[in-house]
DNA sequence: GGGCTTTTCCCCCACATGGGGGAGGCGCGT
DNA sequence: ACGCGCCTCCCCCATGTGGGGGAAAAGCCC
């Protein structure tokens, strides 16, 4: 790509990459070095292209922007992702930055704010526009209530952590110093008050009510 | 409270709280009905005086601001909390969204911006001061990268994906339309590749590594 | 064509897990 | 003093899970 910023644009809508096309041509220190069509054409072309910055589309046809996010940031090297939507109410955000994106945009954003957009990202900064910042901390609120969860005792609050992090029975009676026996107990209250089969339920059910966070 | 927006005040350190204090008290429309040194108490003093806001520290003794946050956005009618702290580079933001705060402030912030913050927040809108969205978008980096999720098959990661949507290698044979002992071939390589000893394990790499969100 | 990976399916078996009971002690509020 | 919730520990038992093998078909790269 020699000099300056390669763009790779991602979105299943050949009138909107032609306006971004345009846009970033025309702004010296840019180029788009290729086009995608869905999420499948971004992660195979952004491996060979190898561009700075993406430009992806949250709803595109097969894979979508975030699953495409994700495959493309787990590697070594990987090209910034602009998380790039219509949807103002999005509640896409969250899981988009979850997924590896260095920040997200509107599509009605004027086009000096996708390039300066695209610039701080390539530098390596964050960005977030403010109505992406209002659905990021409204996400929050999205954690769903898991009923039941209020209910549990501190020592099962403290048996569900362990289990959150992977541990056996045996390895959560070492670390609370009680009998497996007990936490055998507990496990399957907890289980019962949250309404889960097995552990692995209850772990999942910790994780979506914001009971445990990924540290 | 009557008037105005109530806040409640919830630090350690007394200078803070002080600080704070005059800030407030001398603004219109604003007052400061109660004050807590540490998280335990914060809670129960906001359940009986019922402040608007929150201001959190998020480093206190016994309860930290983050569990106090937690245990006080899950009730009815909960007041908004408003995060503060004085690292920059800090990894809490993130938790503390998911705890349910509804803005992030550093204590380096003017008494004008500090104003304007507690308003916004009372009004019910979200607030994220930039360095805060810096170290948030950062933290998505924090995911570990579990060693091994990027080598996943195609297949693998459908399975991984319903393993941490709590379904047994039954309903994922189901849901997949191939037999059990096809996904116990499957989880046994998530297994192996993730380093993980059962199927918990497994859920939790996918969650702390961001291949799977709180939805 | 000959490897290679991937996906699919099968066997046997050890074991942790989870469900069903029961029981004693302890603190706490009435 | 009594009840109640919580924590602690124990028994039996069905089974889902995971580890050890193996194997066939399909697609892909060289």
């Amino acid at each position: 790509m020699s000099e300056g910023i390669g763009v790779l644009l991602a979105d299943d809508e050949d009138l909107i990459r032609t306006g971004l096309r345009i846009i970033i041509e025309s702004e010296p220190g840019l180029s788009v070095v290729g086009e995608a069509a869905d999420g499948a054409a971004a992660v195979s072309l952004a491996r060979s292209l190898r561009p700075d910055v993406v430009l992806m589309d949250v709803r595109m046809p097969a894979v979508d922007g975030i699953q495409a996010t994700r495959a493309l940031t787990v590697a070594e090297g990987a090209p910034k992702v602009l998380v790039v939507t219509t949807l103002e109410n999005d509640d896409y955000v969250y899981e988009a930055l979850r997924a590896g994106a260095s920040g997200f945009l509107l599509k009605r954003a004027r086009a000096d704010e996708l390039v300066q957009a695209i610039r701080v990202v390539a530098a390596g900064e964050s960005l977030l526009f403010p109505a992406a910042i209002r659905s990021l901390v409204a996400a929050r609120g999205a954690a769903r209530a898991v009923p039941g969860i209020g209910r549990l005792t501190t020592r099962e609050g403290d048996v569900l952590r362990l289990m959150a992090r992977g541990l056996s029975n045996a390895e959560i009676a070492a670390e609370l110093v009680v009998g497996t026996e007990t936490v055998k107990t507990h496990v399957g209250n907890v289980l019962a008050k949250l309404g889960a089969r097995d552990r692995t339920q209850a772990v999942v059910a910790a994780y979506e009510s914001g009971f445990v966070s990924p540290r």
